[in-house]
DNA sequence: AACGTTTTTGGGAACGTTTGCACAGTTTTT
DNA sequence: AAAAACTGTGCAAACGTTCCCAAAAACGTT
């Protein structure tokens, strides 16, 4: 802001003291009197001062900002996730600088280094579903930028992560389906880049194998674009029916409702009678009609354990070695 | 970022030139010239020089950014908002950080306090449902804070608005209802503080008067905190539905979509039975059940709009004297 | 009384920029 | 040929902090 405030020099220059010992008394140092704390203290109340904390972080080389990239905000999943990060952030005196991917690995890329260049002291990022090259991650990461992935996470990269158990929720929302009485399951998924489109592959692969149903590959149809295009969607719709699903199981929050939505408009007739099971955190499923099984995942804890864990690292004294991959529980909720 | 990363300094002192040379040619200044200038341009290129934003910040007493503070991120009609925002941002170099009020003024004020303190150059603000004094705005705006508002905005504040036609959307919405066949019109609404909630009251009311439809306050419900607590919504269906309304007019998008979750909890056998008509983005709407009239707000436009009068305040020479309220139209969807 | 310790304070450089001013060298004007 | 104007560059201060190092003040110990 460019108008004035007080500084440090004004409250040296009033209290006839030097801008170090006046530094040292706001920052309580065992160095200065408590008489002097307390004068200091006292006229900093008075007239309102406020740290300038881009001086700090000039000075500092650090910002107590972390950097998050989402796909998009809008993404009840993310949100909450955003909510998560932020409990926690705020706690610790860190703010935060949120940005989206909008699934584009340009976007992406432009904006972790615009967030880089702003001196964040480390970055919370979920891959967009365009993503294949991380390099330039590891550029940061190697010159000492920590980073910590959640939920959308690369392979081979050495650092934390946190992740749902995505076989797992998988497994169950399939399970489901077969259990009420569902032999022809689709599986609608992300793009094949994705560690979660692997996984949530496996668990439901693992449900069919339990029940002795044959795996059919081409029941299996992957959105590059995550679901952002209405029109991969409908394709995708499209190209499923013919084969007579009774069951589709879906494997994120945007393709979920992208999904009922294309059914509703091209296929209105069958929307009701196939069974859909789907990961979403939409806290408005239970408007959806047709109603649907959901797999929730654990955002907002998603958001603390992955914040509490960047922070760990931007605050260790020597660097992290050892790296921990945490995997929360999801949550399966039941069609009505 | 603690890292090192090359500086002006380096450039100057690798090309044996000051770094006020450095600094001017980087800046395309006419002084220098075009030899040192391609000169100074290539080698910064070849050691990928990023400027320091913190530092640039520190002496030019501005950030090149703007704080936002809406209440919700998970709302739809707030994160189209932002994406209008930040479409206009990015292209005019500002980055924008987002702050969320959770519908606290507390929060709110805390916010906007932490955005003031790291030198934001303008702020775009959609105020709390519980905000009543906006003393603390109006200082930072007497201190030089150009301010925009957007959506929820204060009567008596001197500045750039941008507003959806609340009127013209509430009397469509309403009109809408009474033309097909309801006579008993409930209002669900927002915090009376808000600018909205009025405006929204208004033309309700005008489409009553139209239809020679009396005017009931017992019909009108206001929820302080916006929706945030089923609780509120839950009371607030409870005492409404004894009045026996064959129609709803909802006055925001999370008290839309939170009434609708109320009434099937806890009602659910009328929930089909009443006619609902909503200010709401969601673009989920269509799947909603039972289906519902929504009027949408030109969210990402207003985003936009808001985002342009703020930068034309933070780059005016002068001080801006002369300022517009932009009133944009909604829309009316109505129920299939 | 002289010295060593401990406690408290101040001076000043540094973080990476931008920019007013001065200055040297060149060109134009008188 | 001297004066004036213009070009291109460098010096140094400033933005608001933090922190190393030294200095001063207060206190103890012989």
């Amino acid at each position: 802001m460019r108008f004035e405030t007080s500084t440090i020099k004004d409250i040296a220059k009033a209290l006839g003291l030097s801008t170090s010992t006046v530094s040292r008394a706001l920052r309580d140092r065992y160095e200065i009197s408590e008489e002097t704390k307390k004068l200091v203290l006292a006229y900093a109340e008075k007239v309102n001062y406020r740290a300038n904390p881009i001086a700090r972080s000039l000075k500092e080389r650090r910002s107590y900002s972390i950097g998050i990239i989402v796909s998009e905000i809008a993404n009840n999943f993310f949100s909450q996730v955003i909510n998560g990060i932020e409990s926690i952030a705020y706690d610790k005196d860190y703010h935060v600088i949120i940005s989206q991917s909008h699934e584009s690995y340009k976007q992406e890329k432009l904006n972790v280094d615009h967030l880089a260049s702003r001196s964040i002291d480390g970055l919370l990022i979920a891959l967009s579903s365009e993503t294949q090259d991380i390099d330039y991650l590891r550029d940061l990461y190697a010159k000492g930028l920590p980073i910590v992935f959640f939920d959308r996470v690369p392979e081979d990269f050495e650092t934390h992560k946190v992740i749902a158990n995505n076989f797992k929720g998988s497994f169950d929302a399939t399970e489901h389906l077969i259990l009420s009485g569902k032999r022809t399951i689709a599986h609608l998924t992300n793009s094949e880049n994705l560690s979660i489109t692997k996984e949530r592959l496996e668990g439901y692969k693992a449900a069919l194998v339990k029940y002795h149903i044959e795996f059919r590959p081409e029941l299996v149809k992957y959105c590059q674009h995550g679901g952002m295009h209405s029109a991969e969607l409908e394709q995708a719709v499209k190209e499923l029916l013919p084969l007579k699903p009774d069951g589709i199981f879906i494997s994120s929050d945007r393709l979920t409702t992208g999904c009922i939505m294309a059914l509703k408009k091209t296929n209105p007739e069958v929307a009701h009678k196939i069974a859909i099971a789907g990961f979403t955190n939409s806290n408005l499923v239970e408007l959806f009609s047709p109603s649907l099984t959901s797999v929730k995942q654990p955002a907002f804890e998603m958001g603390q354990v992955a914040t509490e864990l960047l922070i760990s690292m931007i605050e260790a004294k020597r660097p992290v070695t050892e790296f921990e991959t945490k995997v929360l529980d999801t949550e399966l909720v039941k069609k009505r």
